[in-house]
RNA sequence: GGCCGGGUAGCUCAGUUGGUAGAGCAGCGGAUUGAAAAUCCGCGUGUCGUUGGUUCGAUUCCGACCCCGGCCA
């Protein structure tokens, strides 16, 4: 497709299954640099309980796109696009190799097959657009963006408020349906990329693991960082960043809508739909690699997979 | 040991004035274009504790038994 050019070596799957450790496997033999593909990894002081690695990992492997922004802020897919074609850049002209690792599927998608140029998010449209919808409700709302983008509103549920308010807002910000916009989408990198996943065979062992993990990361103090970052005041449970799974469980209950052990058990099984929602995309993502992250052989083939991008 | 509650979906429970039952959560499937670890959609057969009895028919009424709480001894 892209010819002259090493396709981009691409490390995903659910969370929980190992990726990181593969990569770091990986970089062993290979002189890569990782791009993480990661929306919850971008925000500074969501370390335990986003799985991030650890100084000492990060100073044996180059990390990227690790701690870009304050919890306060809003990161976005469209900014992931831009941020990881530079760091894929950058990598290649210093004769280093990407690799991409993280199960964040919207930004793998974006960056694959393209996001159209829309414009960012508009705290003050959306606060108008939450007001309106107080009022009104969003079944109406959905009506009212019918009226401008008919084509949208086809798409959207009634009751998805989040893409309701976001076909609005890009209505309200350009005065074009954002249809039109996302029509023009195109492939914002010419390259060619290989996808590796590791897709567990056996759910229930998925699940096992998770809580297993979840149980270390509170062993390893998740709760006291997100205690500290409850404390700070300057932030809230409606910022992306405190919605992260794990993090959003712990601050309700920091804030006494339910118990520690209420709290974890939600945590986990909030981790289990993430895991779920993330087979999904796979799913129906073309030309991905898959390999079951609880077999030993597993490791050679996804060497054997990506390295064509390596060598 | 006696009395009182309770035993219904993986969990918490509702319900059936007797015609074999339904919510929330969990789980499963799906969607997914600057919040995406987000947001939204769809999917509910389970010896109604066991065992006798009454009845055309019992998860529902009656008896016995088992289990779990609580109170009294």
């Amino acid at each position: 497709m892209h010819p002259g050019t090493k396709p981009v070596a691409v490390l995903t799957g659910p969370t929980g299954t190992g990726k990181t450790q593969f990569a770091l496997r990986l970089a062993r033999e290979f002189p890569l640099e990782i791009v993480s593909v990661d929306s919850a990894q971008v925000y500074r002081g969501l370390d335990i309980g986003s799985a991030k690695p650890d100084a000492a990992v990060q100073a044996a492997v180059p990390h990227h796109l690790i701690d870009l922004v304050e919890p306060t802020e809003s990161y976005s897919a469209g900014r992931f696009v831009r941020d990881a074609a530079r760091a894929i850049a950058d990598i290649e002209a210093r004769g280093r190799v990407p690799l991409l690792v993280g199960g964040t599927m919207l930004y793998l998608r974006a960056l694959i097959g393209g996001i159209a140029t829309l414009p960012q998010g508009d705290l003050v449209i959306r606060a108008a657009l939450d007001a309106d919808a107080s009022r009104v409700g969003w079944p109406a709302m959905h009506e009212r963006l019918a009226a401008v983008d008919a084509a949208a509103a086809a798409r959207i549920h009634p009751n998805d408020a989040q893409r309701i308010q976001r076909a609005l807002e890009v209505h309200a910000a350009t005065g074009e349906p954002i249809s039109a916009l996302q029509a023009q989408t195109r492939s914002p990198l010419q390259r060619d990329f290989v996808c590796v996943a590791m897709i567990p065979t056996d759910r229930a062992r998925l699940h096992t693991v998770l809580a297993q993990r979840f149980a270390a990361m509170m062993a390893a103090g998740l709760l006291d960082e997100v205690r500290s970052l409850y404390q700070r005041g300057d932030l809230n449970d409606e910022l992306p960043a405190i919605r992260a799974v794990g993090y959003r469980q712990l601050w309700s209950h920091l804030a006494g809508s339910y118990s520690l052990p209420i709290g974890v058990d939600r945590a986990v099984a909030a981790t289990r739909q993430l895991a779920k929602r993330q087979l999904t995309w796979l799913r129906t993502m073309p030309n991905v690699k898959a390999f079951d992250p609880y077999d030993v052989q597993s490791f050679v083939g996804v060497r054997e997979s990506l390295t064509a991008s390596f060598g």
